[in-house]
DNA sequence: GCATAGTTTATGCAACCGCATAAAAACAAC
DNA sequence: GTTGTTTTTATGCGGTTGCATAAACTATGC
């Protein structure tokens, strides 16, 4: 039998095991009896440590969006730097691994049909795209303001949706051909390309 | 009984039924009976149709790409217009329904990890993103040439994936907030933002 | 109108699904 | 080492899955 563990262990060993499960073979063959299998224990556990099989997928959805957040994060946390080295870091983290793999760009997508339809799923979703909207607005905001440049809240908006989306299309593109892409040239275009639709260098090297 | 109907009709509605039971209730649901019951049909009929259920859903996907392609060059096809317009409708329709709607998006993301593991699937993945990549790559190209830009072959391809992926973003970022999202201001936005990237103005009315 | 070919349904099978329950095993307290 | 609690397994149930097969039905040629 396998040994006995305590109960965050085991609860966190069987969210990786759904999320591990997800990525390799789809949300189709997530079952109860197949995430049981990647974590080597045996089925009827994962209602002990779960309510349902939603009850661990929403586990495993906020622990895989809460991830994302933290490698994006980690980047700027408790450092001082300038408003324009921030961005850059922050920029820089959002095109490249763990956040740009085909395994993220998989979970994300296999969990987005979830999200529409459960709405507990869509709660968790809305939380997690607020936070990241709000953090690109602000370093924006920071990295503007450092050149003198003080747009109006709408005109903010409007350049935060621009950044945030190029980032994302970049994502999908970086994960999607990730062994064709050369690392350096594929965060030198999205530094660029921020760079162009801000006005203002993100970082020292970037060409305008 | 159902009326008989011709093979091509009964199947071209077997795909568009297995398109809208993707959309609606995700992959998971995609049985062989929950696909004849939107087709009004019974179970059996798919495999007269179709080899397999794997046969249907590549089917379905190449359906889905091929009309999302078309709805995009539908936009630019046949009409004798400046490489600006010609860039501009482009940018348009990827900025507007069909392409940008909830249901788009949500297929794309219930088809993506098959694509990643269906080795069929992923051929028709890459046939449809390659002709995509080329139609950006053209259409900046000659919208460059127009002002008298002549990028080479390198600088030209760093353009198209910053332009290329600004849409996608745009693209996933509209269709989650469809309703939250003034669709004016989403395509004002999209203009503006490919304007910076490619430093030449996409449409007359576009700010620099 | 009737044989023939082409469509559609009806039915069944082995495998798998989520979930419930009870027995078994592992650990902690003393 | 015995008792008691928590964790893990074992087993089973009703329902669903993809797929195969045969029967029933519809249209067409003559």
């Amino acid at each position: 039998m396998t040994t006995r563990r305590a109960s965050n262990d085991r609860e966190s060993a069987l969210i990786d095991a759904t999320l591990t499960c997800i990525a390799r073979e789809g949300i189709s063959a997530a079952t109860v009896r197949n995430i049981a299998g990647y974590a080597g224990v045996t089925n009827g556990l994962i209602r002990f440590y779960f309510k349902s099989k939603d009850g661990i997928l929403r586990a495993a959805y906020q622990s895989f969006l809460e991830h994302l957040f933290e490698a994006a994060h980690g980047a700027i946390d408790g450092s001082y730097l300038s408003a324009a080295e921030r961005l850059e870091r922050y920029l820089l983290a959002n095109l490249s691994p763990p956040i740009v793999t085909s395994q993220s760009l998989l979970l994300w997508a296999n969990f987005l049909p979830l999200a529409h339809r459960d709405e507990a799923m869509a709660d968790i979703r809305r939380h997690w795209y607020a936070r990241t909207t709000e953090a690109f607005r602000d370093l924006i905001h920071e990295a503007l303001a450092e050149h003198g440049l003080t747009p109006d809240d709408n005109e903010l908006r409007r350049l935060s949706v621009a950044v945030n989306g190029l980032i994302d299309g970049l994502w999908i593109e970086g994960a999607l051909s990730a062994e064709s892409l050369d690392v350096q040239e594929f965060q030198a275009i999205g530094l660029d390309a921020a760079s162009r639709l801000l006005g203002v260098p993100v970082s020292r090297t970037a060409a305008s």
